[in-house]
DNA sequence: ATAGCCTTGATA
DNA sequence: TATCAAGGCTAT
């Protein structure tokens, strides 16, 4: 308030100084603010977005309009910041009007404002980058983050320039990956990188798990550095929270009831949907170039390569996860070769409950197949695998399970206590137990059925394991006939398992 | 309430 | 000292 009110006092003095033209009753620092507003005005705003690099084409990912800056953890436009930034200061709580799927972009962004806030929140925007002591100017622990961000875009643009292609602006993914029963691929914000040919499992993992960690590495520290966004509002009976009851349970954004901090940092570990559905169409797009010599793949090829780059995702969300780094290499390896059917299965089917829609199968691409495409031409097992598997998506879609349970079930399903030579037996069943913990919280706090929701949620878990050692017999008797594309991760994992047993 | 522009201040 | 992501201000 009293910086507020200098401000204006210094914008009055400003203003004075501009209609008399006095500029010697200006201060030194009144000076500095004019040649500062001058260099905006010319130079210094170009060689700024020169600085972002590819951003100068970035769309925000909220909203698609141009992108100003970094913003509370990644490139966004100055009224999704300043939206986010009001959301949070003021602690608003909105309710869509529709069924939360409201599309938002730059001519609907206002209309409304809670699926515009769940799609900041989706898209990766920090409620702890709004700062709780309103405190102006400085860094904050997302600088180190923004660096690499951007030597990382830097580091794509050289590529894709050398390349010479880019998905956004290029033909969609090309007739072969297009044609058929594909539907097209959806617009797409950033520049994938196109990656090597895959490397082997071992090599993905750190043979230091400590050396994997980057800026996702917080997620220890969450636990005993207090958050920079806490909660001073004074909400009643805060203060007689215990500090256990302070690490676990933490006033959750909008809905109201409370989330266990270690859902929140399950949820903060997952994936971004866009990130990742660019990250394989560019891979699939460098995969064309090889089709093209050999003609068109099958329908099946491309799935395989699509749950291969899958795979990859998964083994680095695991390798960068809370309490999966903490463990030995061997044991990761262990863990990623018996869990990964699982885990696949788990993207699919979380994929159609959270984002698909009835009748069709939304590709990891965001490409759509119809239902009643694979039911009538595929054979008889693969089409009972799917069928299994849209019961499932529809008993998950039936229980509004959410985000925040299925990044649960991912570390249910990867820290899996029953799974033999582990070196570090012990640690991975107490994760399981913690992990089974912070579910069970979570759905009292979001469930009035007590123990139904939770229940319900490990019966499917059940069914998930069972329809996954079905999938990977069915994926192992194609790869024995030849029809699984070679040099992958996805036949790896088939051999891994078979090796043991 | 929104969104564009401005001020601030820790850090590289 | 320049940078740039925070928060602030204000016309719409």
């Amino acid at each position: 308030m009293e910086s507020g009110h200098r401000n204006r006092i210094e914008e009055a003095r400003e203003a004075h100084t501009r209609e008399t033209g006095n500029q010697l009753c200006l201060e030194r620092k009144n000076k500095t603010v004019a040649n500062q507003r001058e260099q905006n005005m010319d130079e210094r705003i170009p060689p700024r977005m020169e600085c972002i690099g590819v951003c100068v084409e970035e769309l925000c990912p909220v909203c698609g309009d141009k992108v100003s800056g970094y913003h509370y953890g990644l490139l966004t436009c100055e009224s999704c910041k300043g939206f986010f930034k009001r959301t949070v200061q003021n602690n608003k709580k909105y309710i869509c009007a529709e069924k939360q799927q409201c599309t938002i972009d730059i001519s609907q962004r206002k209309r409304c404002p809670s699926c515009r806030f769940h799609k900041c929140l989706h898209v990766g925007m920090r409620l702890e980058a709004v700062r709780a002591d309103r405190m102006r100017g400085g860094r904050n622990k997302f600088g180190p983050m923004y660096k690499r961000d951007r030597a990382l875009k830097q580091h794509r643009k050289a590529l894709i320039q050398a390349g010479g292609f880019r998905i956004d602006s290029g033909p969609p993914l090309g007739s072969s990956i297009h044609h058929r029963h594909l539907r097209p691929l959806p617009i797409l914000h950033s520049n994938p990188l196109p990656t090597a040919r895959p490397p082997p499992l071992c090599s993905l993992l750190p043979s230091d798990p400590l050396a994997a960690t980057q800026y996702q590495c917080t997620f220890f520290s969450s636990w005993t550095i207090k958050s920079e966004h806490t909660n001073n509002s004074g909400a009643p009976g805060s203060a007689a929270r215990t500090h256990s009851e302070e690490l676990h349970a933490r006033p959750f954004s909008q809905q109201g009831p409370r989330m266990p901090q270690l859902v929140m940092e399950f949820v903060r570990c997952d994936p971004d949907e866009l990130q990742l559905q660019n990250k394989i169409t560019a891979r699939l797009l460098q995969e064309q170039s090889g089709w093209e010599k050999h003609g068109n793949p099958s329908t099946f090829s491309l799935m395989c390569v699509m749950a291969d780059q899958t795979l990859f995702s998964i083994v680095e969300w695991a390798r960068t996860s809370i309490f999966f780094k903490e463990l030995k290499v061997n044991d990761q390896m262990t863990l990623l070769h018996s869990c990964w059917s699982e885990m696949l299965l788990l993207d699919i089917i979380s994929r159609q409950v959270l984002y698909g829609k009835v009748g069709s199968l939304l590709l990891v691409t965001g490409q759509e197949m119809e239902l009643s495409y694979i039911a009538s031409h595929a054979s008889l097992t693969l089409a009972s695998l799917v069928q299994r598997g849209q019961e499932l998506v529809e008993k998950l879609h039936i229980l509004k399970v959410d985000r925040q349970e299925f990044a649960c079930i991912k570390f249910l399903i990867l820290f899996n206590p029953d799974v033999k030579q582990l070196e570090d037996h012990q640690f991975i069943k107490s994760m399981h137990e913690q992990v089974e913990g912070a579910l069970l919280e979570y759905t009292l706090c979001t469930s009035s059925h007590l123990l139904g929701r939770f229940a319900h949620l490990l019966l499917c878990l059940s069914e998930l394991r069972s329809l996954s050692t079905l999938v990977e017999d069915y994926l192992y008797c194609k790869h024995l006939s030849g029809e699984v594309p070679c040099n992958n991760l996805l036949i790896e994992m088939l051999h891994a398992k078979r090796s043991w047993a």
